[in-house]
DNA sequence: ATGGCCCAGTCCCTGGGA
């Protein structure tokens, strides 16, 4: 099964983008993040007719995130604990495979720039909701795949220039330890699982020339519970969607899993 | 040349992103 997770940066913006890469690489799910629109602004059409179901937690102007996949599935949108936030950020489901089933979620974690305003505490305050239910859905024993832009530079090998990044929310070391706390639970980055390389990125900023400079950061990560990593056959970053016209900041990134 | 962008929205500027 090929699970792909792509901050689209506006789906709307990027309908043409997206339905390429749906026809190209066929992931069997596909989460997004930064929808930045409504559930009925959102394209459905387009990408129904390319044989995907679609669901979606979306809110106006910024933030959304949706699934997509292949076999019709449940969903659930949300994180518990969030009834006070108004902000669209995880959505989850549970997709049926041959042989059971994979539980996948999609996620945006706040950026939480800048460190010294509210959105910083916000940031680590969703991070604490986030480690609460994965803590309990890691209790099922069950393939799981947390997945999306967790706005997170684990290591210093993760930026190109690290130095850059010292003081801003996305590579503090409040953040990187909580970080580390959710992945402490049973965790394993599917990324590192499979490379220990330096120069693999997930995002390049619009401003400086950051993608012709490749001056990138991994932020989007897919982490799985014990059961998914045994299945876990291969990673892949799509970076060729990075250099499209008028594409994404961010760049696909997916996995294969026997399942 | 030490800076360079892109998105949504009561929308030609502002706030947000990372």
């Amino acid at each position: 099964m090929r699970i792909a997770t792509w901050n689209v940066n506006s789906v709307r913006q990027r309908i043409g983008h997206l339905c390429a890469y749906l026809k190209e690489v066929a992931p069997d799910a596909l989460c997004l993040q930064e929808i930045k629109c409504l559930d009925e602004q959102f394209p459905r059409l387009e990408v129904e007719e390319l044989g995907y179901n679609v669901e979606t937690h979306g809110q106006k102007g910024f933030n959304g995130v949706a699934i997509l996949s292949k076999r019709p599935f449940e969903v659930a949108r949300g994180l518990p604990g969030d009834d006070a936030d108004v902000q669209s950020r995880y959505v989850e489901a549970v997709i049926p495979t041959e042989r059971g089933a994979v539980r996948v979620a999609s996620i945006y974690l706040p950026n939480g720039n800048p460190p010294d305003t509210e959105k910083y505490p916000y940031k680590l305050a969703f991070m604490d909701r986030l480690i609460r239910h994965a803590k309990k859905l890691l209790e099922y024993e069950e393939p799981l795949v947390l997945a999306g832009d967790f706005n997170v530079i684990p290591e210093a090998i993760d930026a190109a220039r690290p130095e850059l990044w010292t003081g801003d929310a996305l590579f503090l070391p409040q953040t990187r330890e909580k970080y580390r706390e959710l992945m402490a639970l049973g965790f394993t980055d599917a990324l590192r699982a499979t490379s220990d390389a330096g120069g693999l990125y997930t995002f390049w900023d619009y401003q400086a020339g950051a993608w012709q400079k490749n001056n990138g950061i991994r932020i989007d990560h897919l982490l799985l519970s014990p059961q998914a990593a045994d299945r876990l056959v291969s990673v892949e970053i799509d970076k060729s969607v990075r250099a499209k016209d008028k594409a994404s900041d961010h760049t696909p990134i997916r996995i294969e899993l026997a399942v």
